[in-house]
DNA sequence: AAACTGACTAATA
DNA sequence: CTATTAGCCAGTT
């Protein structure tokens, strides 16, 4: 496992709370421009390994991406609201507002 | 080995 | 803002 998936996992450790990011920015900043789907697999690959802050990922709409089980939405959702991120009416973040900057 | 699938993105209209 | 199209790669079948 100690290649792209490791990468993956560094940035999103990266993530300072309260922020959020989306798979093609964590793409980039793991060194993969354009391999947004990989991202979104390798955290499915965590499957509930704690350590890794993968309710920060979400895609580049501001959306919590579905995948096979919306359960495990709600609880991304709820933790990024125990965060202080706000979401709006269609369970939208402000990625104006929230988007992590990469590393200022 | 070839074909399918999938937590997606960026560009265009 | 939404809808549509094409592109990307690793893991399964």
């Amino acid at each position: 496992m100690t290649s792209t998936y490791e990468q993956i996992y560094a940035i999103v450790k990266e993530i300072p709370w309260g922020r959020v990011a989306t798979y093609g920015q964590i793409a980039r900043l793991a060194g993969f421009p354009g391999h947004a789907r990989q991202i979104g697999y390798a955290l499915h690959a965590l499957s509930g390994n704690h350590g890794v802050p993968w309710q920060r990922v979400i895609n580049a709409r501001g959306e919590i991406s579905t995948r096979s089980e919306p359960v495990s939405e709600e609880r991304q959702r709820l933790l990024l609201e125990r965060e202080e991120v706000v979401f709006d009416a269609k369970g939208r973040v402000s990625l104006t507002v929230y988007q992590w900057n990469g590393e200022p």
